[in-house]
DNA sequence: GAATCGTGTCGAACCGGTTCGACGGTGCAC
DNA sequence: GTGCACCGTCGAACCGGTTCGACACGATTC
């Protein structure tokens, strides 16, 4: 494999200006510019990666540190995983991806041994255990998901309580006045997964204030346990006439579950999702859904992570917290409750 | 951030010795391996990646090109990455992800910078116009997909060819005359997506010697045309008895199809499907199904690369085409033709 | 015609590891 | 008591880039 010390033979100049012409940080004659082009061509030179980094302490690769729990959806956290993958790409990052379960044990390896330039963090917990690490490593990180404590790190999330409000408001409007919430598992909340209760409890809220029942239940992440718990949750609350499904899992068995019911939305029952509209079309929902938009989100997150690493930001630029609004997209599924 | 200097100063030794005390490559006495060792625990010190990719000419990372096209389902693809990702991890490597449409370009960038030991490509076409490029590589590289051409690289694929025999085969025996094949769409076989006629051709072999009616069929691969696509083909094709799908995309959308139709598996349609059984839990997938094994293939393929990195291949030890035999997993959707 | 300046190039040092050859010291054999 | 082997450690070189300071040379200025 050619290197640097290759080139500059072939165009008859020193390593330093081989490296000049080609980073263009000194100014250089066009004609020795133009020899080591052509020996660069002819030899099918590319820098070593690692040599580059050793030199610069860059490497153009961002971390990217993706969960794949037992307990959350998998299809779900793709959508995330693309949306940073491939802004990263447009910026000119690679990048590192870790599905370990272990996310700290990844991330110290990353950080520590200087493999990255910045680290992306998917689906952080309330108290999530990689954001210590995180703070103490010397690359800058961007969240997506809302810790407790947001010090040191961009973070970008779902405004998952104006989503609870829209959900609930959106029904509200149409005559309802008794309804049903189905979140994740309690067990995601118990692993501090914030946004189950942020929805949950800006949702109850709503209500309340309303003057309308809402039914906050827990609902399993996996076939055919959440099958299961929706048949329950349905035969418990007869009397709702709309039903808010914050778990994907959930919405992707809805169908199935209206089917054997002989329910249809929205004649039997009015339905609001929480889900992004390519995961509406991945599992052909017909519900209405506050758009999740992971794409964007995971395309913001590396957009900021990025002006970081390059000192756009100003050093002590404070970090950000950014909510994206809830949209809710309108495929049909809500109408006036049934007997209205 | 420490180096191996600050470690050998502390320890009171060179730094030669305090790599070899590290790696264990020389022989060290007890005390100043203790020595090291502390000074590594009190100054936090790790390695610096880059540096020893640069000394060692390996970097124990594998790189993992996946591409996400238009007409793929997206979550088929997620099981394959998972599989790769986590077995790389039990091997010690960690995993440079590309999501870029344009897998060469990705692919150049990674072998000719030497950021990785090896590469996996996924979903690999016929005439792959990535494994030109990964044949002149220095890294090995294994394949996940059936190309045309196979030297220089490792390839592991499922049997499309007994998966197509295994579905006809399934359905005869048990007394069906009249089979509908839904395959990809035609662009995926144009592509080069072969494993989409290799099991359509041998289904229609298979159909040919038993003297059985097979209707081979393309489908869309999204949301809703795929749907409008099952629709179409069991109107035209009403004398049918029993439905082949090898289409990720048509098996999510069955459900909700036979529902709107008013139809029961296997009451009035005996269905098998091809793919994972995660996928099925995923999708709530009713179906028998040909179990497509990608955390399998991925595993292997991931194996295979690294015995090859680490030279535990001898070095002209031919490579391998290995197929993982498929198996029908039974899911009750199976049954006599309707009206026997 | 000498002093000054700017341009373009070079040599050397550095980033942080690994590894080879050399070498001093100890223990054993003869 | 000398010779030899082996053990443990060190210095130096190397991997392949980037970057700093020095410097030669031609053009400008007075």
């Amino acid at each position: 494999m050619a290197t640097i010390g290759d080139v500059a033979r072939v165009a008859g100049v020193s390593r330093s200006t081989a490296s000049y012409a080609l980073s263009g940080k000194r100014t250089i004659s066009v004609d020795v510019r133009r020899r080591v082009e052509a020996a660069v061509r002819e030899l099918g030179y590319t820098p070593n990666a690692g040599a580059r980094a050793l030199a610069t302490a860059q490497t153009r690769v961002i971390g990217l540190l993706a969960q794949f729990l037992e307990d959350e959806f998998a299809p779900a956290m793709l959508q995330y995983m693309l949306g940073v993958s491939n802004t990263a790409r447009e910026l000119g990052y690679d990048i590192l991806l870790s599905t370990e379960a272990d996310g700290r044990n990844a991330l110290r390896r990353m950080t520590d041994s200087r493999m990255v330039d910045g680290i992306v963090l998917l689906n952080v917990a309330e108290h999530d255990d990689r954001l210590p690490i995180l703070r103490e490593a010397p690359q800058p990180g961007a969240l997506v998901g809302l810790p407790a404590d947001c010090t040191g790190v961009d973070v970008f999330d779902l405004d998952f309580e104006d989503a609870g409000r829209l959900m609930v408001d959106h029904l509200h409007r149409l005559g309802h006045r008794e309804l049903l919430l189905v979140s994740q598992p309690e067990h995601v909340v118990e692993r501090g997964g914030a946004y189950v209760w942020r929805l949950q409890n800006a949702a109850i809220e709503a209500a309340r204030t309303r003057g309308i029942t809402l039914h906050a239940e827990f609902g399993s992440s996996h076939q055919p346990e959440v099958g299961r718990d929706l048949h329950r949750l349905l035969d418990a609350y007869p009397g709702a006439t709309g039903l808010l499904v914050n778990n994907e899992a959930a919405a992707a068995a809805l169908p199935t579950v209206l089917h054997d019911r002989r329910l249809t939305a929205p004649a039997d029952l009015s339905v609001v999702g929480r889900y992004s509209d390519e995961f509406a079309r991945t599992f052909s929902l017909p519900y209405s859904s506050i758009e999740s938009a992971p794409d964007r989100l995971g395309r913001m997150a590396v957009r900021e992570l990025v002006r970081r690493i390059e000192g756009q930001a100003g050093p002590d630029e404070p970090h950000v917290v950014r909510f994206v609004s809830p949209e809710l997209v309108d495929r049909g599924s809500t109408a006036l409750p049934r007997g209205d």
